[in-house]
DNA sequence: ATGGACCCTCTAGCAACTGCAGGGTCAAGG
DNA sequence: CCTTGACCCTGCAGTTGCTAGAGGGTCCAT
């Protein structure tokens, strides 16, 4: 009677959904869990763990591919822990890669949003041109 | 003879594959186009600024549905041009806050790569702790 | 007339869930 | 004892923005 959580105990205690926990557990990224009489799903503490690890590493950006990885390695204590180092550098590689982009969307969108003169019409909507580039150029030239 | 692009043709003038612009069409982004007498697509050049638009804004990370919005003020002459001009504002707005969410999570990733002395077994692997929020205090404390 | 490149429709799949329908279970209150 | 309401179960459809495939038809050059 100690442990054995419920689904919603542990998804208000990992702050996840019964519904993501049950998609979870179908594609593998939690076992199955024991059930009670009623066929109610009853978690432990080692739940706990996995699936906060889980969250915490899908609040990071990582892929759920690469948290089966790392959960995989885990599982494994003699294995070097460099290769979950790695995994972690390919994710900020992959953050750093995805802030630059941004910044280049938004300065192009900064250089957008200063084309209209707010009042006009559309039919003369320096936007909607803008952003409509290659063909103004490609019709005129036959 | 003189205009009538294939889809394929289409296709490679703005970089988009032919599938995406049949989709497009399913999904009402693109007006259906005429057929030949064997039922092939065949566009025009209003089709071909109506895609390089579409492309465009994508590019941008316009979603596609903030897009077709886009494209019905376009669609609009007389409607004032702010309206658009919002549009942009928002997905500046949205670009900006993905930037910062970005360089938080950096600052984090960078942190935990830090934690990995390599060499180390996943036995006392430092990342996997850190990724296990609460459980790395509350279990390791007897 | 035959080959290959192109095109057609329809369907299913990706990530990572979310939400619903149509049931079953359980503990507390009347 | 029975009912009410909160919870749980399974299974499946939907989301976004495409992409890929099956299984066929068309077009054009040789």
């Amino acid at each position: 009677m100690k442990s054995g959580l419920g689904i919603g105990a542990l998804a208000k205690a990992t702050g996840t959904k019964p519904e993501t926990i049950r998609f979870y557990e179908q594609i593998g990224i939690l076992p199955e869990p024991a059930r009670t009489a009623g066929n109610y799903r009853t978690y432990g503490t080692e739940h706990l763990r996995r699936l906060s690890f889980v969250r915490r590493a899908r609040d990071l950006g990582f892929p759920l591919d690469v948290v089966r990885a790392m959960l995989a390695l885990a599982d494994q204590p003699d294995r070097p822990c460099g290769e979950v180092d790695d995994l972690v550098l390919g994710q900020l590689r992959e953050v750093e890669r995805k802030i630059t982009d941004l910044q280049r969307l938004r300065d192009e969108l900064d250089r957008l949003a200063h084309q209209c003169r707010r009042g006009g019409r559309m039919a003369d909507c320096r936007i909607i041109e803008a952003l409509s580039p290659q063909n103004a150029d490609m019709e005129r030239r036959p």
